[in-house]
RNA sequence: GAUUCCGUAGCUCAGUUGGCAGAGCAAGCGACUUUUAAUCGCUAGGUCCUGGGUUCGAGCCCCAGCGGAAUCACCA
């Protein structure tokens, strides 16, 4: 066991050998650092490329050339100088020429080194590079004789030696399991990976931005919380040592959210992770970003509204993101932007479709959610065993996702609204109809992106709705994670503000806004099975 | 948790009816002052995911396990 790392190390074969004696010859013959150290002023590779100046280059040329026929002529170099960095991605050695290509998180550039404009042991060093290693170059700015633009380094030095042997130059890393693991090696291997992360970013400082104009707080509530509420998920359990509890990771923010309404902050939001310990597939991962907004005196239809402003503007700025990377694509317009999702192709055009959930119902099914006998023959086609002894509405719900959901057109985004009130015990019942809730759900692209409700600031129907859900559980649910939160009843005893509150799924959202088929294409290390060492597992 | 598919060199992948383990790139040595997946010559590189079984013989067939992917279930 204790000689396992030694063991390691020589079982890495001569791929990693070859770069050890790399990193020795370094050391040993050339004194050199591998590893770098503080270099100001490096810029990055899309503006070193920028900097590229078509006259200067020419002068300089023709300047190389009267030197050549007459060297009494000196040389006159204008082109602009540029100190770069970058991991190489491309190496040819062609004698006293040597192409690289670097990489770092904005470009790709090649660097041309010729014998002649380096130091002799800088031109040792970059025939000894690999694919892989960081390197720090300055140079002017030109083009070679086949027209590439680059930079002819006249200053080259490594910053970090990788010992690793790396994925192939051409095909880069696709199995999806060592993009997932390794996501640092993913991250240069395939450019793709930085731009769908950078894409990430971008939306949610937009979010912010959107939010904070229109003069909502952002805060942060607890992550850990004694009692797990706010949705119906399986929590995380965890220990708090010092006052010896249980400690829940939170499965949604909402009952401390609400709390702040109470307290008197009008408008808040949050944008954070919530862990629910449930399934992993493409659109769930165990924790996951969520904005959860609230909104005082408003109700549904203020963030229906709210959510649609937000989403349509998400997408005609990702258009725009698109298409200043390539102009020549067909995304809509300005105001209607269509942008690719997979094989499909979504239109964020205002207003979005809006249709009532019994309508949909109907329209999917070709009856009404109220001939019971129709629906609960249906759920029974669907194999559920447990829908006999259900309450109507549940089963209504189920057929409705099973067979009504899945006939939403996934190419335009569309709300559903009034939800049976059963399934939403935190949403206040319509006035007019207690059966139906102010609830209305946005579904993209066959996801369910987020649902906005009118809160129920009403404290005895929620002390009631709290019940009638408890009762409903086997004991050992209760027991561990589902209890009455008397601490939140309190505070709507107090008096919350009537409120509309939305809670959109961030990693869905930027699913859809990167064109990304997997939850794990957009968080940066989604979690995965440990691999464990050597077979102790074995039981 | 269920089902199906996948796991072979650093990477991307072939591997026929069960009969000596393969290619391209990467790597090592050599050549080359304009390469663009550079080119040319030579060389090396394998626990075929793991453990059993069948067989004269298993990368291939069977069983179990591990890991991954997809679909389903769970996730109001």
């Amino acid at each position: 066991m204790s000689n396992e790392t030694q063991e390691q190390v020589q079982d890495e074969g001569e791929l990693v050998a070859a770069r050890r004696a790399k990193l020795e010859w370094l050391r040993d013959e050339m004194g050199v650092d591998p590893f770098g150290h503080r270099v100001d002023g490096i810029m990055s590779l899309a503006h070193a490329r920028s900097l590229f100046d078509a006259a200067a280059d020419d002068a300089h040329a023709a300047s190389v050339a009267a030197n050549k026929e007459d060297a009494s002529r000196e040389v006159v170099d204008a082109r602009p100088k540029a100190l770069v960095a970058g991991r190489i991605v491309q190496h040819r050695d062609v004698g006293k020429l040597v192409f690289m290509v670097v990489r770092d998180d904005t470009d790709d550039l090649q660097l041309s080194l010729s014998k002649a404009d380096l130091a002799p042991e800088q031109f040792k060093l970059a025939k000894k590079l690999d694919y892989g290693d960081i390197v720090v170059a300055a140079g002017r700015v030109g083009k070679t004789k086949r027209g590439e633009t680059c930079i002819w380094a006249d200053q080259l030095s490594i910053h970090s030696k990788s010992l690793v042997p790396p994925p192939g130059k051409h095909h880069g890393l696709s199995d999806p399991e060592t993009r997932y693991r390794r996501r640092y090696v993913d991250m240069y291997a395939n450019p793709g990976t930085i731009r769908t992360f950078k894409a990430r970013s971008r939306m949610i400082t937009r979010i912010r931005e959107f939010m904070n104009a229109r003069d909502f707080l952002e805060v942060e509530t607890p992550m850990m919380q004694p009692i797990a509420g706010g949705a119906a998920a399986r929590p995380f359990m965890t220990h708090h040592n010092a006052l010896d509890i249980p400690l829940f990771l939170r499965i949604a923010p909402e009952l401390y959210l609400k709390r702040l309404l109470v307290g008197g902050l009008p408008r808040v939001y949050e944008i954070n992770r919530n862990f629910r310990n449930e399934g992993i597939d493409r659109s769930h991962n165990p924790e996951f970003t969520m904005l959860e907004v609230y909104e005082a005196f408003g109700n549904y239809e203020t963030i229906l509204e709210l959510t649609e402003s937000l989403v349509h503007q998400l997408a005609v700025a990702t258009r725009e993101d698109l298409l200043a990377e390539d102009p020549d694509q067909d995304l809509g317009t300005a105001e209607a932007p269509v942008l690719p999702f997979g094989e499909l192709r979504v239109r964020y055009a205002r207003p979005f479709r809006k249709v009532r959930f019994h309508e949909l119902f109907e329209e999917a099914l070709g009856f009404p959610a109220s001939d019971i006998e129709k629906v609960r023959a249906v759920a029974a086609e669907l194999g559920r065993e447990h829908a006999p002894d259900m309450d109507d509405a549940f089963v209504v719900n189920e057929v409705f996702e099973a067979r009504a959901e899945t006939t939403i057109d996934p190419e335009q985004p569309t709300f559903v609204y009034d939800w049976p009130s059963v399934i939403s015990p935190l949403t206040r019942p319509r006035a007019d109809d207690p059966s139906l809730a102010e609830r209305v759900d946005l579904f993209i692209g066959g996801m369910e992106i987020g649902p906005a409700y009118t809160e129920l600031n009403d404290p005895d129907i929620q002390y009631g709705k709290f019940t009638e859900q408890l009762s409903g559980l086997d004991d050992e649910e209760e027991s561990t994670f589902r209890t009455l939160d008397e601490e939140f009843l309190d505070a709507l005893r107090v008096g919350m503000p009537p409120a509309g509150g939305l809670g959109l799924g961030i990693d869905r959202m930027a699913i859809l806004l990167t064109n990304s088929p997997s939850i794990r294409d957009v968080i940066l290390f989604p979690l995965m099975r440990p691999i464990e060492a050597g077979d102790e597992a074995a039981e």
